[in-house]
DNA sequence: GAGATATTGAACTATTTAGTTCTTTATCAG
DNA sequence: CTGATAAAGAACTAAATAGTTCAATATCTC
């Protein structure tokens, strides 16, 4: 055996996926990934491919905590969950704004396929768990209808996080869209 | 008098803009703008201080261009504008996919202040433009909060723009979230 | 403790970046 | 035609970039 390395993968990609999740992929350098993870460049190429790598590792890492969380997988299914999921997706602690998933979403021309993937299979699974709370309410739209629409507005909510705007103006908004809601 | 400048600001600023919309900011090299342009660099920082100013100035035009579209001014206000709004509003030609300004929040923490004073600005606008609309159907809900819902629905349609999707069932989503709304 | 081994850190490379400067060239007024 | 003027083109600069290489170093097994 050899030196251990002093640095798990798991360390790394959730000290640099904060700095992506901020700064997007083109304008975050290997220098600040540096800074951020504490490890040098040979490092994180012993670890990782490249910056592209990296960025889908962290990418996939942030979904499968998000997944974690199962605001859609909780008994009982219905509009509660939903609500939770509007409220408590969009992250708000410091640096980290918004969903790093949707701002992704933005940079779809210069990353590689594989975060298109990635996003593009997250969002199909999101929508069928919508959908299957939203099928426990029986309302008379389509409950697969209905689960798009909750999946474009959360996706506008998380963009609008990088407006500065109170918390307690978005609650009320996510209020609103719910009770429009119930009413299908 | 000396030689005449052979291109117009708002012709850089009509080739520019589409660049800027696709890649972003920081993903836009000078180079790339340029060949777009068909201008070089001397006669681009002639016209503007920096790259900066230049995406400023884009970003200016763009609004200025959407807004004379008047989608929501038009006689008589009502669901009707907000529908159309709402399905001609995210752009789908060619390169220009979504709304250059939606894109551009994604990038506030390295673009000037400016930049986001124009988007916010802008935002209010639409704002007050939907409230009217919504007022006139008069709803039992307030016509802002409504006005509200409809601006984050369409910062979402706007972003999933990036992800191939069929114009068809755009279409149906925005159809469905109208009858929402109208039962507001 | 010796030797094998894998990580680490730093020096290095080649390319690209935004931005500047200076020479060449085109066009105008007289 | 001439001289003034301003734009265009290209060469240049300094800094930053992603990615590589290699010697120094730390830790394990025996």
């Amino acid at each position: 055996m050899g030196r251990p390395k002093n640095f798990s993968r798991e360390e790394v990609l959730e000290k640099a996926m904060p700095v992506f999740w901020k700064h997007g992929f083109a304008d975050t350098s290997l220098q600040e990934l540096e800074r951020a993870t504490g490890v040098n460049k040979s490092g994180l190429y012993g670890e990782f491919r490249d910056k592209e790598d990296l960025f889908v590792a962290c990418l996939r890492h942030y979904l499968e905590s998000q997944e974690k969380r199962g605001f859609l997988t909780r008994e009982p299914f219905g509009w509660k969950n939903v609500e939770t999921f509007l409220k408590n997706g969009p992250l708000n602690k410091g640096e980290q704004q918004g969903c790093f998933s949707v701002n992704s979403m933005r940079e779809f021309a210069i990353l590689p396929n594989e975060a298109y993937e990635v996003v593009a299979e997250n969002r199909a699974l999101l929508q069928r768990l919508l959908a299957m709370n939203i099928e426990a309410e029986e309302p008379k739209m389509a409950p697969s209808a209905i689960a798009e629409l909750v999946l474009s507005f959360f996706s506008g909510l998380c963009i609008e996080r990088n407006l500065k705007s109170g918390k307690t103006s978005s609650t009320r908004k996510i209020e609103n869209f719910m009770a429009a809601l119930r009413s299908l």
